[in-house]
DNA sequence: CGTCTTTGACCAGCGC
DNA sequence: GCGCTGGTCAAAGACG
């Protein structure tokens, strides 16, 4: 891991007043590490939720990570993809209820994925399995034996993740979408198991895995893979509307960036791209690969970054 | 009764 | 080929 230095700033409503970068490479890979600290969030601008629906993100439950969450406290995010690129943001929110926030976003996506991936790869996700005559589905008897037959031969491609690592005693964040859980899976070297959950929603894909760290049992990482191709929902149990002010939940111009989405979405040279290669709203997995092209293409200069990602109007430097 | 969780089994991918 | 691990399925049970 080659540091390149922090940058510190300030975001207006108060929600992050430092960023630390760090850039990491494996073996001609390279990674992106944020460090956000906040000194002074302000709920009204509960920046994740807000961004996560402004955008039409679909990483809900992300919104909780960052501070709606009663104990969430420090939240990293991370998306993984093919290659390793990827970006860590940690949001400091130790004003939040009294809360010490920490977010941590890890964007890891391959390069090479393109957006032909982003958007492929729920085809091809569901082509080996949820695409097939399902013996659950249509009471059909093939069964996932007879389908992951047919699955050979195929590249399993990935959606694009993006996890989160969260403070919080609880597992199960809630974060306005409704979860199934479908199983649970010891995990190696960890005594906590891994649980998996997919939407509930019909046709809808996207799943997350949520699992509490070994190396810190009060922080839990949840990793959200695909893109919720529905509103969230409104009718369910400690829905997002119970948890956010409508305001969160409808969507909202770009004026008011949040973290980190919202943030990448104030990059120029990301929303650029977005704009151009596909229609606003679709955001952070269909289109991922922009900003991990523009990771990689521009190398994310440590300090300039945030400067692009964040317009000078909602930084201020720190003394 | 519908929804959700639990849990053992199954399968694919990967390293050896 | 074998064993390990991650991911998924689906039946059974729990719950409201």
């Amino acid at each position: 891991m080659s540091d390149h230095g922090f940058r510190d700033f300030y975001y207006h409503g108060g929600a992050f007043n430092n960023i630390d970068h760090d850039q990491q490479s494996y073996g001609g890979e390279t990674d992106h590490m944020y460090r956000v600290s906040s000194s002074s969030i302000d709920p009204s601008y509960m920046s994740f939720t807000d961004c996560l629906h402004s955008t039409s993100m679909d990483y809900g439950s992300l919104e909780k990570a960052f501070g709606l969450s009663p104990t969430s406290s420090e939240v990293f995010s991370s998306v993984e993809g093919g290659n390793r690129t990827m970006m860590k943001q940690h949001v400091g929110a130790d004003e939040l209820g009294g809360n010490n926030g920490e977010v941590t976003a890890t964007l890891n996506s391959s390069v090479s994925s393109s957006s032909s991936e982003a958007g492929c790869e729920e085809d091809s996700d569901k082509s080996k399995k949820d695409g097939q005559p399902k013996g659950s589905d249509d009471g059909g008897e093939s069964s996932k034996k007879g389908n992951k037959a047919k699955m050979k031969g195929e590249k399993k491609q990935r959606e694009p993740r993006f996890a989160f690592v969260t403070k919080s005693e609880v597992d199960q964040l809630e974060d306005g979408y409704r979860w199934r859980k479908y199983g649970q899976k010891a995990v190696k070297n960890s005594p906590y198991p891994r649980s998996y959950y997919r939407c509930t929603t019909q046709k809808c894909t996207v799943k997350k895995r949520v699992e509490r760290s070994f190396q810190d049992p009060s922080t839990v990482i949840t990793t959200y893979e695909g893109q919720h191709n529905h509103p969230l929902p409104t009718t369910l149990r400690g829905s997002a509307a119970g948890l956010f002010p409508p305001s969160m939940l409808t969507p909202s111009p770009l004026g008011r960036p949040s973290f980190p989405h919202e943030l990448l979405m104030q990059m120029p040279n990301y929303h650029h791209q977005m704009n151009n290669q596909a229609p606003a709203g679709s955001m952070f997995a269909e289109n991922f690969s922009p900003f991990h092209q523009y990771v990689h293409q521009h190398q994310v200069p440590d300090y300039g970054l945030l400067q692009d990602m964040v317009p000078s109007t909602f930084l201020k430097h720190e003394p």
